[in-house]
DNA sequence: TGAAATGTTGGGGCG
DNA sequence: ACGCCCCAACATTTC
């Protein structure tokens, strides 16, 4: 009997081995009714064709954890995981003469480089003679498979959800994918070379990274106690709690799901198992969270129908926003020292964590964007390269959303008042005590407005105000009041071309 | 998935 | 008892 060629998986934002149809399809592959032919898990570090977005300095911490987890993850079942260095349809090409494999099956990705190289990775296999598949891995939905009634894509996010719910009650989003079990994944007579983890240096060389690693356990073992977070303790309150930073009221399961290190379809089915439980007929936490679900579904759906989103506003009258040029501002901001604290507050937990609560993210976003007049694509080349969960789709979207000039946009007279603020979602001040020591011993009244305190009051505190100091906290760059009205100016500046 | 400005209402103090 | 004013509380509109 002619024994079967192997199949290359092709791993990338799928490093997963649950609810994984391209690793399925591979097992399923070359064999007869005696089983399949082997299976060769290969990952291609490739950052230079990722166009102007190569993984961020997070991203590639986060990368590091997930690949090794993924690693050992196969070799408990026999395999292995391939570690290669780009260019991709090169090593690809090699790859598949040395180990005289007959497919190449992979994760879909929708970003608008990844869909150019993986269409001409697509061409060039088949051209040669070699099975070439892609799947859907990341999504509830295919971002082309929801269109309006007038066959378009979506621009506003509570139809195009509801469109997806009603979609999902026709042919629910399928059901998980079992993981492999042990041996079912079957070696090649030989492996491969392969580099490992380590050779592709993604650690930063300066030692930076250590917070991120005591926050996060990346790979498919922390997304599953995440997941079961989730379910357990956070989706019942999760319509009010979400909102709050000094709670642990989120999922946290961004950085997860942008690696592919949990199936949104798993989650989709892990929830409305718990929902069918529930005695209550109110279901609000996790309509809730599967509406933050959905956002992620449209901001793809966005990203493939608008490719041009990341860079260009997607509104074009912005292409002319009246934006400042304005280093020091853009330095004080990132380094969290603005003197709004629940601003400042955000930003450090970002550079301590790679990530930030999302309630926190609209405000540092709209203070970037609306206070201090920077362009936000500055704001998402930062996100980029500090957030753990850095995803070109919601990114995008993000800062879109709240500039005022992406699709289903926050108008952008909504100026979002750090102070009312962080005295609405961080009440105590514990968020803002955590991430900016130097104000925690002010009392409560006091933490969101410090400027406003009096001199004793700052004694008592021990807090050194405006001064260039150490330990001393800026009084705030611009002022509230002053910042709003110049921003409302620059709108109509804008509307006035 | 805002905030500020402006408008309206109604209770209480007071002459 | 009555009208007037003040202003907090809430509603509406505007940015």
């Amino acid at each position: 009997m002619m024994k079967a060629s192997p199949t290359i998986v092709w791993f990338r934002q799928d490093l997963r081995l649950d609810d994984h149809p391209a690793l399925q399809a591979a097992m399923k592959r070359g064999g007869g009714s005696g089983g399949g032919g082997s299976v060769i898990p290969v990952f291609i570090w490739a950052p230079e064709e990722e166009g102007s977005w190569p993984p961020g300095e997070a991203s590639k911490v986060w990368l590091h954890g997930s690949l090794r987890s993924l690693d050992a993850d196969l070799r408990k079942i026999g395999s292995r995981l391939i570690i290669q260095r780009g260019p991709t349809l090169a090593t690809l090409r090699s790859l598949i003469k040395k180990t005289n494999a007959d497919a190449l099956l992979w994760s879909r990705r929708y970003e608008p480089s990844a869909i150019a190289r993986d269409a001409d990775i697509k061409k060039s296999l088949k051209d040669h003679g070699i099975e070439a598949e892609s799947f859907n891995a990341g999504l509830l939905f295919e971002p082309f498979e929801i269109r309006t009634k007038e066959d378009k894509p979506y621009l506003v996010f509570t139809p195009f959800w509801k469109a997806s719910l009603k979609r999902a009650e026709r042919a629910e989003p399928g059901e998980p994918l079992p993981r492999p079990a042990l041996g079912k994944l079957k070696a090649p007579e030989a492996w491969p070379p392969s580099l490992s983890v380590d050779d592709l240096q993604l650690m930063p060389t300066i030692e930076w990274a250590g917070g991120i690693q005591e926050a996060w356990t990346p790979g498919e073992r922390g997304a599953t106690i995440q997941l079961d977070r989730l379910i357990e303790n956070v989706l019942g309150e999760y319509d009010e709690s979400r909102n709050r930073p000094d709670q642990a009221g989120t999922s946290r399961l961004s950085p997860h799901l942008h690696f592919g290190e949990l199936s949104p379809r798993r989650i989709w089915h892990a929830v409305h198992e718990h929902v069918g439980k529930l005695k209550s007929k109110t279901h609000a936490g996790p309509e809730r969270f599967m509406a933050e679900i959905g956002w992620r579904e449209f901001a793809h759906h966005l990203l493939f129908h608008f490719p041009h989103t990341p860079e260009e506003p997607l509104r074009p009258q912005f292409a002319a926003f009246p934006w400042e040029d304005n280093p020091g501002a853009l330095l004080a901001w990132q380094r969290g020292r603005t003197g709004y604290p629940l601003v400042d507050a955000g930003l450090r937990e970002l550079w301590h964590t790679g990530w930030m609560h999302n309630r926190v993210r609209m405000v540092v976003s709209s203070f970037l964007v609306k206070h201090l007049l920077l362009p936000w694509q500055e704001g998402a080349k930062w996100f980029w390269d500090t957030l753990v969960d850095a995803d070109l789709a919601n990114n995008t979207l993000g800062w879109q959303w709240i500039a005022g000039c992406g699709a289903d946009a926050a108008p952008y007279f909504r100026i979002f008042n750090p102070v009312t603020q962080g005295e609405k979602f961080d009440p105590q001040g514990n968020y803002v005590r955590k991430w900016v020591p130097e104000l925690a011993r002010l009392p409560d009244s006091l933490i969101h407005r410090p400027w406003e305190a009096p001199m004793l009051a700052l004694r008592e505190a021990g807090v050194e105000l405006g001064s260039e100091g150490d330990g001393s906290y800026p009084l705030p760059i611009v002022d509230h009041a002053d910042a709003r009205k110049r921003a409302l100016a620059a709108l109509e500046a804008t509307k006035a071309r």
